[in-house]
Formats: C-alpha cells, structure tokens, sequence
DNA sequence: CTGAAAGCGCTAACAC
DNA sequence: GTGTTAGCGCTTTCAG
C-alpha cells in the first residue's frame, strides 16, 4: 500500500484515467449531484441580487466539496410537481436544497414523507419544522435591530413595508413588533403597507404610506428600499429629513452610492455555503439528528436613518 | 407490440416504476444532462439580471427537453481550468453552454481541441469563430439603432459609455460609429468612456463624461444608464433636456419606471432557450456543421432620448 | 417482433 | 494488506 500506490498514481497519471462517475454512481448508489430548487413563481427572482448570490455562495461550496450542482426552476407548481416526483425516485440526485418556497409549498412534506435527503433555505412553515433542517438568517433579530435602531433615533411614528411571501417576511415583522412593544410605542396598523420585494412594489407601498406620514419606515428589502426613496424624491420629500429610512439585505453595491442606505445586512453566500456543508453532512451521516443553523444578521448604519448626515 | 406495450405500461404504473438514470448512463454513454458554464469574473453577474434571465431561459428549456442542467460557476480562471478538464473527459456532461467569457477564454480551443459539444453564448474571439457553434443577438445593429436613433431625433455631439470585456460591447460599438460615419458624423473619442457594466460604473463615466458635455449618450446596459443618469441628477443636470440617454438591454422592470429610460430590448430568455435548442440538436445529429444564430434586437423609445415627453 | 444475454466501469464483499 | 469477482440496472446486440 505504499510502493503499490505510488505505481498506480503514476500509471493513472500516464494514461490520463478519470472514474466514470456514471459507473460509480450505479455501482455506489450515489450520484455526488446535489440539486437546488428555486420555485420561480417570485418576479424578485430576477430583480434581487439574493438568489444569485445564494446560487454563487452553493456552487462554490459545491465546487469545494467534490459535488456537482444541478439547477432546478420552476414557473408553476405542476412543473415542481413533476420533477419532485422525478428527483424523489430516480436516484440521480443525492439530496436537495430548497429555497425560496411561498408560504405554502405543498412538496416538503412529501420530500419528508419519501425520505429525500434535503436542507431547506429560510424556516419552513410545515407543522413540525423540528423534523427539517433548515439554515435560515435571523430576521426576527434583524427586524428588532432596525426597529430598535430607529426608536433610539427619537422617531416614534415608525411604519413598515412588509412582506408576507414567506417566513422571512413575518419574522422580521415580528422583531420590528418586539421592538415597538418594548419600547412601549404602539404600532399602528395603517402605516404597514405590503409589498413583494420588487422596486418596483416600494414605490407603490411608500406612496399608499406618504399620505399618513410616519417619521420612519422599516422596509423588508433593499430594493423596496430603493422604491421607496425614489417615491419620496418624486413627492418633493427628503430622506432621512423627512423621513427615515432602513432597509434590508445589503446585497447590492447600489446601497452603498445610491442613497447610502441604512440597512440590516444578511450573509446571503454564507448561507447558501452552510446549506451545502449541512446538506452533505446529512449525506454522510444520515442518522444525525435534524438541525437549525440560524446565522447573524448585523446593522449597517448609512445616512439614510438620519444617525449619519 | 400493441398488447404487450399496453401490459407493460400498465405494470409500469401500478409498480411506480422509474428508469435508474446511473443505470442508463453506463450503458448508453449519455447523461441526459447538460453543463452551464459561467465564468463569474465578471461583478456584474450579480447586479445585472442578465445572466437569471439567461438562466431561466436555459433551465427552462432544459426541464422541456428532458434534460437536467448542471451549474458551473467560476471564480478563478484556475478553478475553470480543473472543471474544464474534468467536464472534458468524464462523460457526466452531454454538452456544455459556454457564456460570458472575457476576450480571451483560453478554454474554448481546449474544448474544440477535446471535441467536447459545446454551444457558445455570445460571439466567439478565437481565431476560426466558424468552428464554433455560438448563439447571439445583434449588438451591432443594435448599436446602430441607437445612435441612428439618437442622430434622427437631431442630436449631434453624441457620446458613448462602452464596454470592452466581451464582444457584445464590441460589437455595440461598431454599430455606433457605423451609425455615425453613415451620417456624416465625426465620432469624438473624448466622449467615449468605458465602464463595466455596473451601475457604480456607469456613474463614474458619467461624471467624466459631464465634463465635455455631449448633447446625447449610447450607454451599453441600462444598469449604467442608470448610474449615469443619477450621475446627471447628482450634477442638477435633468434628462432629456441636459442629456440624451438610450441603455442597452431592457431587462429590469425598473427600466420602465425610474426613468423611463429608451433602449434597446435584446431577447435574453429566448437566448437560453436556443442555446439548448441548439446543443440538444447537435448532441442528437453530430455530423450537422457548426451554426451560428443571431437574434434580433429592437429599440424601445421612452422618454429619456427626448423623443417622447 | 420477441426473448435472452453480454457488458458498460465501477464498488464492495470476499477469499487469500 | 492484496487480488479476485459478483453485481449495480440499464442498452444493445444477437438468436429465435
């Protein structure tokens, strides 16, 4: 095992051998393919720099770690049907990574129920989230924060552009609410308009909520951030002076020059890395127990919270 | 073969029986899965929803074809050197979509040299381009669309923002001076400034570009257009009155709103979708010679070149 | 047209 | 440790 080895390395370097990993997979039972779900039924999809990012932060784990990466989007639910159905049998894929579903994504308890290998991205909201693992960022933390951060500015008729798409979007809700309540100011209901992440859908949000004046808005993503302060240029008003701003994401290099926008970052590249790392570790240790890796969201202050001028 | 045919689907059905695609692939020395190859080099990958949009395209019409689609994102020309080789030789990929190299990918010859099946996004700078099999879309004409636009609508100190790390901005720029000299004009190297297809880019050339003051700009993606165009803002300078802009791309939503901006449409998603078209058809008749498809693009006028307001 | 069998290139289990 | 072999589930070829 020492000589031998060194014969061989040297022959398998002569001859230019690569395994057929089509042999390999019949023989071994595994494909060394992970495959990555993304339901595009979500128009941000496109518009947001989260899901390259996250894509970028899996391929390269991918890379890392000897696996390759197949790409799965779907425009409609009977397309994911299909293909769930496909990628559950066949076993042409050795685990799944789920992303991005809407509230309701009728296919992890099936993936559950045929005992496919997967992580899931962001907190599901099946029954018993206790039997995924799941990787997610702290966005009940990341709403506190920013709620938090525009309270000890002095402001004190804080609004929101909220999402309801999908866990990420109540969670932060929900820390923005702790926040309020904390700090014994109440919110009020008419100054949380609801958006879906796209510019887009922050401009028309910032100027349903121009008309009852909050002295500052907590927006669920950056680029309805974006949609928000160019609603309020439009209207002749001035961010932070008329009113505040924070975002959240951190994604885009536009938050830095833009508007130079406060905002709640989230390491987007780095979950989508743990979601691999999880998803392999599964793979080779399949009796461990589910986990929940939830990773650190943290407060960029910029000027457009008024702490910066 | 009719009877017989009915008996098997019927077991098929009632055993839930599903083809072992390892299985397969030994045997038959396919893989049913194609390979996309992005070189992220490039910084705007993330900014730009140019390479989602191509994406959707390709994943689309993967899933329509039967085809899975394996993702290759490269940070490092070395890290694409070693997949390259391994893709080459390893039979797990049928064939490959190469996109968005810089000028000078040194892989593409190795491809050829290999005979790996592979279709190219973009138009080739190797030598013999007609080797290759690529898919395009008509950055030339496109170019001339928009300056011939521009210099129609009266203009005639006309700049450009280009960009020099593909053939796309080559060939815009072709199209531009063939515009210009066609017209009679002098095209005035002073108002050619590059960027590289980020937002923050297009601001920079911009405020370069302010101080010899053109009446009109090409700017080759909307992404810069829109730097630019806040750069104009940032200077109190107002659009079309100060200055003239037509972008390239017109993929973002956000096209149609912040500034209403006039540019050239190319058909990104339809671009994904030929490419595999094309691919599927040479895995399937491998002796057809190399085709080169290009897509046409199309002016859309907004407000931003004056035309309307 | 149907049925049987060889073999794709590995892995894993077995004897040595 | 080392060498040998059965078999993974298909496709393809060959006989019937």
């Amino acid at each position: 095992s020492d000589e031998v080895r060194q014969r061989v390395l040297q022959v398998i370097e002569e001859t230019g051998y690569t395994p057929n990993q089509a042999a390999r997979s019949l023989a071994s039972n595994q494909s060394y393919t992970i495959g990555l779900v993304i339901p595009n039924i979500i128009q941000a999809v496109f518009t947001d720099p989260y899901y390259p990012l996250l894509t970028q932060g899996i391929s390269a784990a991918c890379n890392r770690l000897g696996y390759t990466l197949a790409l799965f989007l779907f425009h409609t639910l009977e397309e994911e049907r299909t293909a769930v159905q496909r990628l559950s049998q066949n076993s042409s894929i050795d685990g799944l990574i789920i992303t991005a579903d809407n509230v309701n994504n009728p296919f992890v308890p099936l993936l559950v129920e045929r005992d496919v290998n997967f992580v899931y991205v962001g907190r599901p909201t099946t029954e018993n989230p206790d039997n995924i693992t799941y990787v997610d960022v702290d966005n009940e933390a990341g709403g506190h924060m920013a709620a938090s951060h525009l309270i000890d500015l002095g402001y004190r008729r804080i609004g929101e552009i909220a999402t309801a798409h999908n866990t990420a979007g109540i969670d932060r809700d929900q820390g923005f609410r702790r926040a309020m309540t904390e700090n014994g100011l109440v919110v009020d209901e008419d100054l949380i308009v609801f958006g879906d992440f796209t510019e887009g859908s922050g401009y028309t949000a910032m100027t349903e909520l121009i008309t009852h004046r909050p002295e500052a808005v907590f927006v669920h993503s950056d680029s309805m951030a974006l949609g928000a302060s160019r609603a309020l240029r439009d209207a002749g008003l001035t961010v932070p002076d008329d009113m505040a701003l924070v975002g959240f994401d951190d994604l885009s290099p536009a938050m830095q020059s833009e508007v130079s926008m406060t905002t709640v970052r989230q390491p987007v590249e780095r979950t989508g890395q743990l979601a691999v790392e999880t998803l392999v570790d599964r793979l080779q240790h399949p009796n461990k127990a589910t986990t929940h890796r939830i990773l650190s969201v943290e407060l960029v202050v910029r000027s457009s919270c008024g702490a910066i001028r």
